[in-house]
RNA sequence: GCCGGCUUAGCUCAGUUGGCAGAGCAUCUGAUUUGUAAUCAGAGGGUCGGGGGUUCGAAUCCCUCAGCCGGCACCA
């Protein structure tokens, strides 16, 4: 006789076998209708899973976060049935949970169209109001291959097929419809919540490019309306914070059809680009290292002795000259940075070097993966290669460490998640080399008490990596610096130091970006703030306008005075009422905007209006300079 | 690179079954000299992404190339 315990500590007990649903039926009705599963001694299942022994039990409605993933599974069951049922030749493959929604890839010798998602759409809603109950039955492997080939679902038996043959198998019918899934399902189709098909797109059959390409459907769903509402809502949030528009509507950049994924900078985004370069410059130089440049063009050979010719060829610009040499647009800053460092003897004591190279590098990146500033062909890589010891190496990598999480913290990234990548399957170097170096890598994380996660085998073919990963304002995780430790590179290079014992010796290497790709940092930190730049990055950051004519000249005096102060001021001395100039350099999101009429002028002040609306009222000019200095010295919002 | 979609004035976008290319903002000219998110009036502005085809006639239908957008794959 089953007694089950429930969370609250409670306990039930049943004279015979009961179900979930029994169980939730007992404490209430309303529970009843909500429950979509039940947690059995820390097993998802059924609500209509028997329990015949003494348990712990947990209702699960669409308020727990399991409830929510089974009710997107489940949406993802109610779109394949609605489409089988309006399209009978597709077949299905799988349709899994994402964040936020599902999706369903499905093999259809035609495309679907935005209509026919409608049409999808509405056929889902139908069979919602069916109310088809959702029904779990077993099957041996073997006979769930011959069922679903004889039902003409060649792509469901060759899933199948993969798994071992002595297990059996769970499937899920909801009327009409029926699909090889682990589960657990809401207990029927009219338990769904709200759901949008949200987009079309092409997917290789198992993530794999030599494989044929089938049509995916995305979709998301939420327990209820709202929810779902919510979540456009926030999509909607994303797109407005969008760089590509922000960058138009302040008119930073722009990009051209002759130079797909390159960007063409205007003066205020190559004003900010600066910006970005000149901090990470001095806080580099703070850090002891020395900064180089290396040519953009270099021969062949160069890229032969560091590898990068065999793998990478078809990703390299090259070009051939009249004199039959083959040159190539550097990928990376590594080989000239080798190329410097072996120009002259190098001792233990001139160890470590850390050279630093902002260095524009070029890669022929497939067309489909440009997206903006976030992925270009051409990029400039705030990088720097450290040569030392091998006993050098652990300290090295904490400084490293240390520098990359506190520009972080100055550009307002608190939330920086790390990532430990070790040694993938395909690598070069013996494992006692991997270890050296994993172990250096892992010790300085170690050694500072930070946590990480691990990114098994997704290491670089010459050694292993840390990730730095950078949380925005709207949750979203973009992967910006790394830390490489590399042995490959000195040895392909032939790059050597002489050691206290007077011997020949090998430095390590070891390749670090703070921020990445500075376009797409930019493209980042354009996300981050929405476009609203804090004061110390915003290209320009005061307005000077006056209200009629007669104010003009000392609006120009304004400018000039702030910036022989080193302040990026501009004037705006048009022939327009205040409101009109107001509401354009507010939507260029200028941080101040400082009106001058004849009273300012005649008290020598200027008034100061916030972006945000606030009116700080009329200040002496020196009062708005030292305002604007603390903010850009705090780097203050 | 692959699948699907899109490309009309500087920007945002209309344009019916194939039948004279439009609006708002911006620009220019003039008036206005204005106090915290759009002053008024007038004018100019287009190889409808490029090329080819069907048709009496193409922004509209077909083919092709390019770019962009959403995914997939890729990301040293």
């Amino acid at each position: 006789m089953p007694q089950i315990k429930l969370p609250d500590g409670s306990e039930k007990r049943f004279e015979q076998p009961v179900t979930v649903h029994d169980v939730a039926e007992s404490i209430g009705a309303g529970l009843a209708k909500a429950a979509l599963a039940g947690e059995v001694d820390g097993r998802i299942v059924d609500t209509s899973h028997t329990i015949d022994g003494d348990t712990t039990l947990r209702i699960i409605t669409s308020r727990d976060e399991e409830g929510v993933e089974i009710l997107r599974h489940s949406t993802a069951h109610l779109m394949a049935q609605a489409v089988k049922r309006l399209y009978p030749e597709t077949q299905v493959t799988i349709g899994p949970v994402i964040e936020d929604g599902f999706y369903y890839d499905f093999a259809r010798e035609e495309p679907f169209t935005p209509e026919d998602l409608q049409a999808i759409e509405q056929e889902m809603n139908r069979i919602v109001s069916e109310d088809i109950p959702v029904e779990r039955e077993v099957m041996s492997r073997d006979k769930a291959i011959e069922f679903f080939r004889k039902q003409g679902e060649e792509y469901k038996a060759r899933i199948i097929e993969d798994i071992p043959a002595d297990e059996e198998l769970s499937l899920y019918r909801q009327g009409d419809f029926i699909d090889l899934c682990r589960g657990p399902h809401i207990p029927s189709t009219g338990k769904s919540g709200a759901f949008k098909l949200t987009k079309l797109a092409g997917a290789y059959w198992r993530g794999n490019s030599d494989n044929e390409m089938l049509q995916r459907i995305y979709g998301t769903a939420w327990p209820s309306k709202k929810e779902l509402k919510q979540y456009l809502h926030r999509l909607e949030e994303a797109e407005r914070r969008d760089h590509r528009k922000v960058g138009r509507q302040l008119g930073l950049f722009q990009f051209q059809e002759e130079a797909p994924g390159a960007v063409f900078w205007h003066p205020r985004g190559w004003t900010l680009f600066r910006s970005l370069i000149n901090f990470v410059r001095q806080r580099q130089e703070q850090a002891g290292y020395v900064e180089v440049n290396t040519p953009d063009v270099m021969d062949r050979r160069l890229w032969e002795i560091s590898g990068h010719w065999q793998n990478y060829r078809e990703h390299m610009f090259s070009t051939k000259t009249e004199d039959d040499r083959v040159f190539a647009l550097k990928p990376m800053n590594c080989p000239g940075s080798v190329s410097l460092y072996k120009q002259g003897l190098k001792s233990y004591r001139d160890l470590p070097i850390r050279m630093a190279e902002f260095g524009k590098v070029h890669r022929y990146e497939p067309s489909g993966a440009l997206h903006g500033l976030m992925r270009v062909r051409h990029f400039t890589q705030d990088d720097a290669h450290i040569y030392c010891t091998e006993e050098q190496m652990e300290e090295e990598c904490r400084k490293v460490i240390e520098l990359n999480l506190s520009v972080y913290r100055d550009f307002g990234f608190d939330d920086v998640r790390l990532k430990f990548a070790d040694r993938p399957e395909s690598r070069i170097g013996d494992d006692s080399t991997w270890d050296k170096l994993e172990s250096a890598l892992k010790g300085a994380l170690d050694s500072m008490g930070l946590e990480y996660t691990y990114n098994q085998g997704e290491g670089a073919f010459y050694g292993p990596k840390i990730e730095f990963v950078l949380r925005d304002a709207i949750g979203r995780d973009w992967q910006c610096g790394t830390l490489q430790a590399d042995l490959n590179l000195p040895e392909r290079f032939d790059a050597t130091y002489r050691s206290a014992d007077g011997g020949e010796k090998r430095p390590v290497m070891l390749h670090r970006a703070l921020l990445g790709s500075l376009e797409r940092f930019t493209g980042i930190l354009l996300e981050h703030h929405g476009g609203i730049l804090p004061p110390w990055l915003a290209p320009v950051q005061a307005v000077v306008m006056n209200i009629t004519d007669a104010q003009a000249d000392y609006a120009a005096e304004v400018v000039k005075i702030l910036s022989d102060q080193g302040f990026r001021a501009e004037s705006d001395l048009r022939n327009e009422k205040i409101g009109y100039k107001i509401r354009e350099r507010t939507l260029e999101k200028i941080p101040y905007l400082l009106v001058i009429g004849d009273r300012e002028r005649e008290n020598r002040q200027v008034a100061v209006r916030c972006l945000n609306g606030e009116d700080l009222g009329a200040m002496d000019i020196q009062a708005f300079a030292e305002l604007l200095r603390d903010k850009v010295s705090s780097r203050a919002s």
